[in-house]
DNA sequence: CTAGTGAACGAAACGTTATAACATTTCCTT
DNA sequence: AAGGAAATGTTATAACGTTTCGTTCACTAG
């Protein structure tokens, strides 16, 4: 057997869906913020403990009463929005645009050019990657002479469970 | 010459970019309503004018303010928001989550499968249509067994215009 | 013709999402 | 301790969207 790692490492498998304990994902992001340098404090790190317990895209205003709920005090809208964007930043975090929501990301530690699959029964997404997506638009964007800083890629539909159990 | 047809014409070059006629666009689409037995009534078809005429992505609410301005009479928010749906709904409307705000649909004609590039500088959005990208997103889907029923692709930046004159 | 039916519209209130503006705390540095 | 930067707290408000209920209008069956 190998000799484990002293720091969580991060998942190297494409298609791993994130399937990784939320305390493993947490342990992850702090020892890339420390890495970098930058400050995962008490607050930013409950909000992403919060968003990997919730398991679905969860809303900033979920997130005020998930963090009040949890600690027994109040925290305003800008206090959460504020940890969001820091954590959107970091990449450890991502943004649902067509659900206002907002999930943790299974991959911070890779530059990640990812696409969602928004389910209507459940509620659930589930993050992908796919490389190929990010070639296409870089290439339509050539043709365009658009210089791309930001793709949202989403898809609604049902989940696998979800079309099942329902087609009765 | 050939002869002009009856009834305006969709465009099917997929290179066109959009560039038609704001009048042509909403002839096209009562046509298209018509054609559908749907009502095109006076307040969507206002709507629909109001969206080719502005020429860049706009806000439920400054549509609203639009319709005051034009048609010298008060509109709440429901009544917009009522004839954005059904513009969505029958293709001629796109919605660009990212910024909250719509376009009309150059090729309401075709089933839609439209990316967007969304332009920070100028706040413009040019409307593309790319099969192999809806291609590879089924192809991703069908690993996941998901089964899709929308899709959003909008990507951020800078269009040919701005990237350049910002480089001095 | 008119009574019924359903789609569309008008208006007021409300709910949700996000930020502006400004005060305070925390913690590190000197 | 004093200063300063980053983070957080607080209040208010902007921006986006829906619910609810009542009315109007067009169409059709009787």
């Amino acid at each position: 057997m190998t000799k484990p790692s002293t720091r969580p490492r991060p998942c190297t498998d494409r298609d791993c869906r994130g399937q990784h304990s939320p305390r493993e994902r947490v342990a992850l992001a702090l020892s890339i913020c420390e890495e970098r340098g930058v400050q995962m404090t008490e607050l930013r790190r409950r909000v992403l403990e919060l968003l990997w317990a919730s398991g679905r895209p969860t809303s900033a205003y979920q997130l005020i009463e998930a963090v009040k709920l949890r600690d027994s005090r109040p925290v305003g809208p800008p206090t959460v929005y504020r940890a969001l964007h820091f954590l959107m930043e970091q990449g450890l975090v991502s943004r649902i645009e067509s659900l206002n929501a907002y999930v943790p990301c299974a991959h911070p530690e890779r530059d990640h050019d990812c696409l969602f699959f928004i389910c209507n029964g459940c509620q659930a997404s589930v993050e992908l990657e796919d490389p190929r997506i990010g070639g296409l638009l870089a290439e339509d964007a050539a043709v365009l002479g658009f210089v791309a800083s930001r793709r949202t890629i989403e898809v609604e539909g049902m989940c696998a469970r979800c079309a099942g159990s329902e087609a009765t």
